[in-house]
DNA sequence: CGCATCTCAGAATTACTGACATGG
DNA sequence: CCCATGTCAGTAGTTCTGAGATGC
């Protein structure tokens, strides 16, 4: 966190969104509105994208969530993976069928199902994991690689931010 | 750099996620992500915010549309707005039954409506600006002013970038 | 009994497309 | 004739809620 010398007047210089108090009217592009726009975009090419190769957000996700944690019941997958337990269901038994992940019944509790991901599995998302990858190259095109890590940062505070309980 | 060398352990090290070639699955928090997961939550809080006083994002965006560039067509409020042209009309009809518009047909053009923001829609977009003001203070509540003007200036990149035609 | 898990069914919101009538 | 404009209807996709069945 090296602190950001004293800014010359820099091209860029059009972003001050919060210089000070009353916040003319006439600088309406708000952070959720900026991010917003961005969000919107960057989700649809990534769907477009996952979706010519026959996947979902949803997909890459929940192989992700099932690869870092391990097996995991359901419940806890839909946590982790930010998905609802409800939509969760529809994409296990794609998941199921393609072979990529398997879904056995808890021997220790028999209300759980124990959702592992399979070899095809991780294939799978490594090869999600490239077409997000590139999806993100493409959106970042303009960034040097310290502004791209800069960016994630910076969004990685403000969703830990948000995440916290303490309201 | 093809061997990605011995990490030392830093606070802000999850946030490569683009080191090199093969980036390991095990980051998969990609940009695409990142950016949902940031956005989903702001408009969730910006969302709920202006419910809570009876607005939503587009009377937003279509009131600021119209103070910035000022009276203008259906059409160039759409575009400007970002909203589609077929999903304004139900926005200026709330907003000219709340007298916070005009809607009148253009002499010149018998086709288009000039649509003009009134006083009181001006007083009521510096309402709904100051709810997304304090909405933008609380996510980016972790951030200096830097910073939040970091983020703002690389999001714009992002999306000037993504809007430009050139595919 | 209360609670957790999985499942299904459906509501609510949003982004988007298409068609149509009118007028330039 | 083609194109632009405003309007309406309807599709698709996502998020979220609720309820039921089973088991702890």
């Amino acid at each position: 966190m090296p602190t950001p010398p004293p800014r010359r007047p820099d091209p860029d210089d059009d972003l001050r969104f919060d210089h000070g108090d009353q916040t003319p009217e006439r600088l309406k592009a708000q952070l959720s509105r900026l991010v917003g726009m961005t969000a919107a975009q960057t989700q649809r090419i990534s769907a477009d994208a996952l979706r010519a190769i026959g996947a979902h957000k949803d997909h890459f996700v929940v192989l992700a969530a099932l690869e870092e944690f391990g097996p995991a019941s359901q419940a806890a997958v839909a946590g982790r993976a930010r998905v609802y337990k409800s939509d969760l269901v529809a994409v296990l038994n794609t998941l199921s069928d393609d072979g990529l992940i398997s879904r056995a019944p808890d021997p220790a509790d028999k209300r759980r199902n124990t959702i592992t991901i399979t070899p095809a599995g991780r294939a799978r998302l490594a090869e999600l994991d490239a077409v997000l990858a590139e999806v993100n190259n493409h959106i970042t095109a303009p960034l040097t690689p310290a502004e791209r890590a800069q960016l994630f940062a910076l969004l990685n505070r403000i969703n830990t931010h948000l995440a916290t309980p303490a309201e």
